[in-house]
DNA sequence: GTCTATATGGCGATAGAC
DNA sequence: GTCTATCGCCATATAGAC
């Protein structure tokens, strides 16, 4: 058994903790579900990770890295700011599932628990910073009025995805997150013109 | 023992299990806790309610009514649309405690089951028209630009509100709420100038 | 209506064999 | 590194006395 096989069985417990807690939230995600998911004894969780909230760190500091280079993905190509942030707003997503940090805002032993809430903190702190970045370059080049605030108007930008999420998921349907998103991109045009 | 004393646990029941599914969730807040909180013994519970899903029903029906009620307060009283609006963003909230029906939605048993997903449903539904009706009147009154599409501008205003609270709870203090209201506010009145 | 007793099963972890 | 056994506790009721 060489290095191989270990990292396989500790990386397969990360990534299904992160699909566990995406879709059922640190409080109903028990060990024994994770090591069902995982294809992993008790014994082998336990052995590779102190307990849930080590596990669930890893698995939390992990999406957080994947959700803001993601971000980033979008956010850094060519384009106006404008065109950027769009593309951004408008990337596919599954919807209905949520998003995989917003998510462990709900969770009181996530937000409880300074490990766990500081990846989540971070996340959503360099994707505002990234935004406000652009919106603040958008302004230098005049695409938007001067008297934009970049930071608030970051803020907006995040807060639509994220509520947008939620207004889906209460109604059933991908429809609420699309029209927040044509109804934020409208109000950006149309400061713009 | 009249129908008063019945009445009171019964009502104790609701609203204990109202304040633990908006601090835990659904999946987090168990039986016991609820007994506890509303200082009624496990008989007196099971006697009034058929179990822990019927209970959250209750509640969740009756957070719901509170929800659009206290809405409803903000956007009828008086003034043109957007000062109407900006009222109701910038409400006095306990922003670090998030959405009591927004908080659901992360719920994966509350989402699974009809009879509980549909009081967040139709809350945030009706929220949704309200604020769409009072747009497409800005509109009618010239407040609005012509272009202006009510029913997506009403659905970024409610998922800022819903993001708001995500990304506050996110970084532990109140300010990305009031930034993303902020923001919002500034592209609302930009395209009203 | 409310109480106590009881039941089944899962949670989260530890112990020690292999 | 992984396995099985075991643990104490809580979740979610049900049963029947009072």
């Amino acid at each position: 058994m060489g290095t191989v096989e270990w990292v396989e069985t500790v990386e397969r417990l990360i990534r299904s903790t992160q699909e566990l807690l995406w879709e059922r939230g640190y409080v109903g995600t028990s060990p024994k579900a994770i090591q069902a998911a995982a294809e992993a004894g008790q014994g082998s969780m336990y052995h590779h990770f102190a307990g849930k909230a080590e596990l669930a760190r890893a698995a939390i500091e992990r999406s957080g890295a994947e959700l803001t280079e993601a971000a980033e993905q979008e956010l850094a190509g060519p384009g106006t700011a404008t065109e950027r942030i769009v593309r951004y707003l408008r990337r596919d997503r599954e919807v209905l599932r949520g998003c995989r940090m917003g998510r462990l805002t709900a969770d009181p032993d996530v937000m409880a628990d300074p490990a766990l809430r500081a990846p989540v903190a971070e996340a959503f702190g360099r994707i505002r910073a990234r935004l406000a970045d652009i919106i603040a370059e958008g302004k230098r080049d005049g695409e938007f009025p001067a008297g934009l605030d970049p930071v608030a108007t970051a803020a907006a930008v995040a807060a639509v995805l994220q509520g947008g999420y939620v207004l889906a998921r209460a109604a059933g349907e991908d429809d609420p997150f699309e029209l927040a998103v044509q109804g934020l991109v409208h109000l950006l045009e149309g400061v713009s013109a």
